[in-house]
DNA sequence: TTATTACCTCTACATTTGTAGAATAATGTC
DNA sequence: GACATTATTCTACAAATGTAGAGGTAATAA
């Protein structure tokens, strides 16, 4: 299952800030804030679909993640990775360096980035 | 606006193909192929939305994408590094660099890349 | 203790999406 | 010319999505 658009905004902050309660999660939207039910129906469906739980705390509930921003990105960029690019991370990343115009410190830092894990990997 | 999931996958087959017929676009598609009218009608949407055009043959069409693959990538990436990656491309080339747990070749090609794109900037 | 607030569930409803049948038109085939 | 093939549009319909009102309940503030 994924999540939708909207799912995905609220699940946005609720990765940013870790816990929530609904209050904290609607101070999160800019405005024009959604509806209360709205946001609630989203919660509601996004613990259906298993990406969220919540502790009870009285009657109003503390919710969580119940996935990690990075595990959930892995998949979705790498579905995008299988789908449009041969499934070939190089064929991304290639198209993701020179696409999306960096600048020389970026690419500088990028290439520390690569070089650290290459270390890793020895 | 965007494409939805299927009209995606019609797209794919469809910027790999650079112009097609409907029945080229049909046999693009692995088994069970979807009916004949489900691809009319996505290709219709995307015409809509303004993702493809096609030219009259007679009185059937060859159709052609209006958006480079790579363009809507781009947009798509950078809407990805907008949302969740605080529109830092690095925090997202990092993420991807340490999460999509690319070999030691890969590795090296990247940086390649990387090295490539910085004699460019100079 | 009563009015207010916060939050939840239920219900609702318009849009978008995935999928395809029916009807139609043009075109190729016997 | 009659029929099969192919592509198109129209229509349809279920599921998912975006959005939110109504109504109930517990906690809170006055």
């Amino acid at each position: 299952m994924q999540l939708s658009k909207a799912e995905e905004q609220l699940m946005k902050h609720l990765w940013k800030l870790e816990r929530a309660f609904m209050k904290d999660l609607l101070d999160a939207f800019p405005e024009p804030k959604p509806a209360t039910t709205t946001v609630a129906t989203l919660l509601k469906r996004m613990n259906d679909k298993g990406f969220v739980d919540y502790k009870l705390y009285g009657n109003s509930r503390e919710y969580f993640p119940l996935i990690k921003k990075t595990d959930y990105f892995s998949k979705h960029v790498n579905g995008l990775i299988k789908n449009f690019f041969n499934d070939s991370a190089t064929q991304f990343a290639s198209f993701f360096t020179t696409e999306t115009d960096l600048s020389t410190e970026e690419l500088e830092e990028l290439k520390n980035i690569v070089d650290q894990e290459l270390k890793k990997k020895q």
